[in-house]
DNA sequence: CAGCCTTATGCAACTAGTTGCATATCCTCT
DNA sequence: AGAGGATATGCAACTAGTTGCATAAGGCTG
């Protein structure tokens, strides 16, 4: 149960309706806990009739119109109570490693495109971290909350170097993987092929040891 | 719909039962995509419902008694399919980070604990990593499927590390915010405590400027 | 042979996240 | 005034992951 607690803090932080609610996750919060304009109004809509947040313009439940929310002593509370219970850490859950280990079986083809097109992406999110730290963060020495804040932007600063430097990484090894060594031995058994076990359909290329189809 | 996939690589690895699929699960695929046994028993059965594996055993679907299955060339086609297909990186997702956000609005009580946690946490199965590759990797010059099962592991060896550092870090981060340097000037307004804005019942301890509750 | 533990399979209900679409208001341009 | 787009709220259906529990077979032990 997070998201309700994202938008609790993110209503802390500035009484906000739904949209602008999105708007700011997409470019803060949302960073390591996304949401569409959907959950989140849903959530809105739960918040509300617990007693967490309340809509500030008393009486007018129109269809298009902006309604705006704060914070009630109860869900303050509740964010409080959250805050120091204790989870276990998420696990990773990222498809690209599961397609890796998949390429170890079946082969690799489309693979390096794949890598490279993350490590594109990883690198712009990497950038745009910096430059919000540069911009929201300049000098250090500031009260508690920004501190904390800058922590987690940090960890995303760590996650997302962490990702540019193993995709260039496994892209060198894809490389070699792909175009062993010309200049070196003798390239007619490269190793053993015990990669595709049993199975059919394996046209099993020559020319690349890595592959299986 | 990463699990079927998953399925299919740890299938094409070695046929399986659901409770074996299910251990080799918790320690080499489960790191990065963890799956129940329910979840695994429900996959199969779909799986072999579109013809993408069967089963070993021809006749005997007896309820408390093994059913291995194997991958049939369908299911490695569809396997390699996916492979190649391309989709987004994953956001991270991560709990901790969300009740730093929280901290920073509604105060750091219980957080250094947590965090302490999650270092001793991170710090296991860093060495529990380190202790597969040193087992399982030893001395690379190996072929091309072993070599991207490396990657992946060297993935969460990264990850891990990232963990480590950050949560050693933060709380460094975590401890000054809670003591003051008690040497150095003056104590008395350590800095402007813009944090919480606008919010009943917050006490604000006048020895720790990070707390509202 | 009765009881109990381990191995093994599986259903059902729930929770959370995703996707597609519907609809209302307000503002601007013609 | 009417058309069209931007702003804004929201429902409904679907998909995937989680949790709790039921049940059967097989082996070991008193």
């Amino acid at each position: 149960m997070s998201l309700p607690h994202a938008i609790l803090t993110a209503l802390l932080e500035k009484p906000s309706s739904g949209l602008e609610l999105t708007r700011r996750f997409d470019k803060s919060i949302g960073f390591f806990w996304p949401a569409t304009h959907q959950q989140i109004y849903r959530e809105l809509g739960r918040l509300e009739a617990s007693g967490h947040i309340r809509a500030l313009q008393p009486e007018a439940p129109v269809r298009g119109q902006k309604k705006e929310y704060e914070v009630l002593p109860d869900g303050r509370a509740e964010l409080a109570r959250w805050t120091a219970e204790g989870a276990e850490p998420r696990a990773v859950r990222e498809p690209l490693l599961l397609r890796l280990r998949a390429a170890a079986v079946v082969g690799a083809d489309g693979l390096a495109a794949e890598l490279e097109r993350h490590l594109t992406l990883h690198r712009e999110q990497l950038a745009g971290y910096r430059e919000i730290e540069r911009h929201d963060f300049p000098a250090e020495r500031t009260d508690a909350g920004t501190r904390l804040q800058h922590a987690v932007l940090r960890a995303g600063i760590g996650l997302e170097t962490f990702w540019v430097q193993w995709l260039a990484e496994t892209l060198d090894t894809l490389e070699t993987l792909e175009a062993p060594p010309p200049a070196a031995p003798a390239p007619s058994a490269p190793s053993a092929p015990s990669t595709p076990p049993a199975s059919p359909a394996s046209p099993a290329s020559p020319t690349d040891p890595a592959n299986g189809s």
